[in-house]
DNA sequence: GCTTAATGAAAACGAACGTTTGTATTATTA
DNA sequence: TAATAATACAAACGTTCGTTTTCATTAAGC
């Protein structure tokens, strides 16, 4: 399941005869390298972390590493599958997509979207300095879910306008400029440092909130 | 003069006995390479781009490079001066560092950084991608001289709050958020391909300004 | 004409890389 | 307990990397 949309084929781990209790074992594995694998990409860039990193940090034996990975490369790819899966979870659980009312939506899509990517800056800023690495089928799914998000925001807006409350020249793109400024602490962190969590993510929702309901802030 | 911020010692071209024409032409090329150079760093990135390729791309032989430039590192760097120095330097020349009145300086600056960032976006994403890889000497260099771009911002919205004309609550925040916005081309660029440069600098304005003054636009 | 700079081609360097292999060890099952 | 599958490990493979070196050639400056 956790390979769906990375490597090439199956690991040796998802034999036939292998229990359930072997199974979860091996994916309990795989995460953890996936998650140390993580850290080190954040740290020091994918292409700089050897496998021989990733060995020392898991405590994995090298060679032992291609038991519960098919390549490096793998393991990038199942790195950037844990935010959108996050996010598309939290906003699913917390019944935000069903919110009928632009406005009410708008903010709750905003504050669950900015509290995500404040959560999870690392990955974010990872994914936009290694995006390119990912083959090239792998790279367009990942754009295409950031694609959701956008339409997301720009569908949110379209009814807004539609219903009079907001007054937006091009949906399209204030979608797009939001789920850009969305990232701001990912990518500004060395410069945003001094807030707290909460100062960023109440500054940020009042900024981005402007923008579209001028008025009403 | 080149390698002012970059490398750690002078290269083999530029002892003391050198001409001017000389000297001329070893940093002539020494600025093709660093052009070719980025280029491919842009297209494949640095990791994944081989001194080898460098030496095919600019048709010097691979040694000869070596006369040119003192590490592949050192290209890089070079590489990262190019933005802001043509930035600074349009700023200046257009005389907009010294508009008195904070609406139309903030407007002037916005216009001008947008008209930078939409024709260095290869450049600058290139940046977001390899700031890593600087050596950290550099790589604070860098964001220092992107902390000047913040400053400037900072500074126009204060006096512009003084002035009474902008209402913002935190300038150093809506700052960041701007020289952000700046980037939207950029990093986005894969799905704002349908909008002509003209019309994405026109809405990038509009849509930055409104946040800061929401009642003029 | 002598010296020095510049250009070119080729080979070599040691180091590091991702990955594979063969073999040992441990756990599970019948 | 014997057989089988899962896991662990060390060593090695072949390649590529950034960089240096060597040698030969052409152009420019005093």
């Amino acid at each position: 399941m956790s390979d769906k949309n990375c490597g090439t084929g199956t690991s040796s781990g998802s034999g036939k005869k292998t229990s359930q209790r072997q199974q979860q074992s091996f994916q309990k594995k795989q995460a953890v390298i996936v998650k140390k694998a993580s850290k080190l990409f954040i740290k020091k860039g994918y292409a700089q972390t050897s496998m021989r990193d990733i060995s020392k940090a898991t405590g994995i034996n090298l060679g032992n590493l291609y038991y519960y990975i098919n390549s490096k490369e793998e393991i990038l790819c199942l790195a950037f599958n844990t935010y959108h899966a996050a996010m598309n979870e939290a906003l699913e659980q917390k019944g935000i997509l069903d919110i009928a009312d632009p406005v009410e939506q708008l903010k709750a899509v905003l504050r669950q979207a900015l509290e995500n990517t404040y959560d999870f800056k690392d990955d974010i800023l990872m994914m936009y300095r290694e995006t390119r690495v990912l083959p090239r089928k792998i790279m367009k799914a990942t754009l295409e879910k950031e694609g959701e998000a956008i339409k997301l925001f720009e569908d949110i807006i379209i009814r807004g306008n539609q219903s009079g409350v907001f007054r937006v020249h091009d949906p399209f793109f204030a979608a797009n400029m939001i789920v850009l400024q969305l990232s701001l602490y990912s990518l500004r962190r060395w410069n945003l440092g001094d807030y707290t969590r909460e100062e960023y993510l109440d500054l940020a929702e009042e900024t981005i909130l402007k923008s579209i309901i001028p008025e009403t802030v």
